[in-house]
DNA sequence: CATGAATGAGTTTTCATTCAT
DNA sequence: TATGAATGAAAACTCATTCAT
């Protein structure tokens, strides 16, 4: 009875994973309420019964294409360390395969947004799931750094990470929602000299040595 | 008859108030799908029809509640526009007040989600329309500091505001997504640092004087 | 909120009994599946919707109508306890008063039948919740008789109710199966001279005297 | 080709039987909504196809159950008619066997309810058919008992047919239902013993001779 | 004979909105 | 102004049945 056959499997993955397509697309397009599991089969060719023998119902189905999403991520990210690169060229090119992902592939933020709306108790939403598993990764890479001296030790390890991890969330979802006013490589460009560098002159910087020249009197 | 006393107006501003008050609190804490009008008429005592007495429909009251959240937020920043402050401190005073609203007001936030996820004919974003009004003042007041040379002059502008921009924007998100891991003074300090002196040591900074370390070999 | 005035009550009272009866004589004609909601509404010239303002479902809707039916042979059957009859007198009239309310009200039957083929998991059908809130009345009313020795005293008093129970219940279904060969009274006759006397002549009768003519042998 | 070979047709008429088996006890304990064909067919460890090449579809296959019950009842009561047995002893066995079978067969019973609910159209319910083919059988053994002065002739004969069948009927049922509280060789005695006798005591019978107590009062 | 993937008709229930009072 | 009873459109999901292999 559970015998069955690897063709029978392998004919089934690539059914989910056409399935999973053109659901992608159209829960994007859509928007998860207004696609129904008739459009999604209609799009396909085939049934709406069908797509209940390949997902237990519409949530599930959804739930696997932002998984296949993040998967696809997942993927393109791990080819960003290339081994005995240096290190700030692995950031760069870190940043850069980010923004270059959800860039071709926005329909992935339009379903980390579905998500994050539609399914309110999930514990966390799909994207820091992934998000927090490469986390220790960077953690060590930074600190490598850090103590090697190329990167300023006088910020928190954690809120460097997060300061970093934030500017490329926020602009990944910017750029869907209102669009990018340059090219992708410039923009690229100018979020890693932001992040390197700060924003501060050089002038600017030397007035105030290494201590922050803000620091209570904000709330004063 | 247009006549409609003073006193008549102001009861119905005050009542729409109250409404877009609870409404706030329900479509945050639900879902919009979820917050049935129902459930918003018995929070507030009174009956169902009465909503469509101050609104046209759902949609015009879930939208009155994130214009509301955005003015408020106007406010609050508005405030930071300390005059004759110290442009360095009207910045970080800035970036204060605005992860301190949402800090206190996550609902907003919410809303934000679910009004993109809902509404997706919407030309733009509640958010990005009341961060497109901002940009003008702060274009002027970055270019003052550029000109006056205490912010780098090598970066764009606009990628400077965006970047800045974005960092906010991404860093509220994750706050409310994931929490913070820290208080949000020792937050808004990193925050702060960070987009001020980017991460680079000053050894490493040095070494590269004022050029881009890794331009164009990213992709090569 | 739950000051709910008494006109209020009462038309919503009148208006489910409204329901109950046209969706009783639905049930019975179509059966619970083929009875759709729809169907029901269309009956009574209201929206479908309606009846959800009245019963949380189909199930509830169905259930109601069983107990509304049963109550109503209960009625019935109170009123064949004439005060100061001849004993002799009551059963009789409870054998005819039975018979008749099913003979016009048949859907009655149609619905316990439904009942017990659809809602499987309940406890005990409506029909036996209500034949066993009688059973006590009628268990003092025979004891009575047995012990002024105008019943027979050698059948156990908990068999004897059973057998004339399980007379009435097998004749009313049957009757409603396959219909009535005799007209009601001759039938109500027939069974109360079956129920009092039995079927032996009195020769037979006499011939065994008081023991049962085929006790173990039946087995042999 | 009408060539089918003796051993196939034997084969199949025991794939028939297996199956019948398997989905009474399914039909039973599910009903017959509930039981969904992929459940028999998993049951038997075959195809859900399969179960299509050996019934037109579910409802053949229901009523095919229904149909064996009814043809093992019936083996089961022809067993009853020993020959030169006494007339008594033959109605007593009859009475037994009956309650027995059932006894043992509740999921026929079970599987009675569920046709009657939901198959409303079929001229009559199977049991009817069946009894309906051994009544004339039955007429003449009472008509024997009749006119050799061993029953009462003072009952339409009609009459005292459907009295017992309703008896055994109504017993059958409400053991079902609500299970017996004595053990069933009691119950059959004192069955036997209420057709036979009666309720009256002998006092209270010789009081009113042959005729009946209560005749038109009833109604009075 | 056997399989099991594919089909698609069919129905309950919800809830935003209306409108008579 | 306020009410709340009435409306009815809309969609996910099931499962008996078919048929190519």
């Amino acid at each position: 009875m559970s015998t069955t056959s690897d063709s029978t499997d392998r004919r089934k993955a690539k059914r989910r994973l056409e399935i999973v397509q053109a659901a992608t697309r159209l829960f994007a397009d859509l928007g998860y309420s207004e696609c129904e599991m008739e459009r999604v089969a209609t799009e396909l060719g085939i049934a709406k019964g069908t797509l209940y023998l390949y997902f237990r119902g519409k949530q599930e189905l959804f739930l696997a294409c932002v998984d296949q999403g993040m998967t696809e991520l997942q993927e393109v990210m791990d080819r960003a360390m290339v081994p005995d690169e240096d290190p700030f060229q692995k950031i760069a090119r870190s940043i850069r395969l980010f923004l270059e992902f959800f860039d071709q592939n926005p329909q992935q933020i339009e379903l980390l947004i579905q998500e994050r709306a539609m399914f309110r108790d999930r514990p966390q939403p799909t994207f820091f799931v992934y998000r927090d598993a490469r986390r220790s990764r960077w953690r060590e890479f930074y600190l490598d750094l850090i103590q090697s001296g190329r990167i300023r030790s006088d910020l928190p390890l954690e809120d460097l990470l997060d300061s970093i991890s934030n500017l490329l969330y926020g602009t990944m979802f910017t750029n869907y929602f209102i669009g990018r006013s340059v090219p992708l490589c410039q923009q690229y460009h100018a979020v890693v000299e932001f992040a390197f560098r700060g924003i501060l002159s050089d002038t600017e910087r030397a007035r105030f040595a290494n201590a922050s020249p803000f620091p209570g009197k904000v709330d004063g």
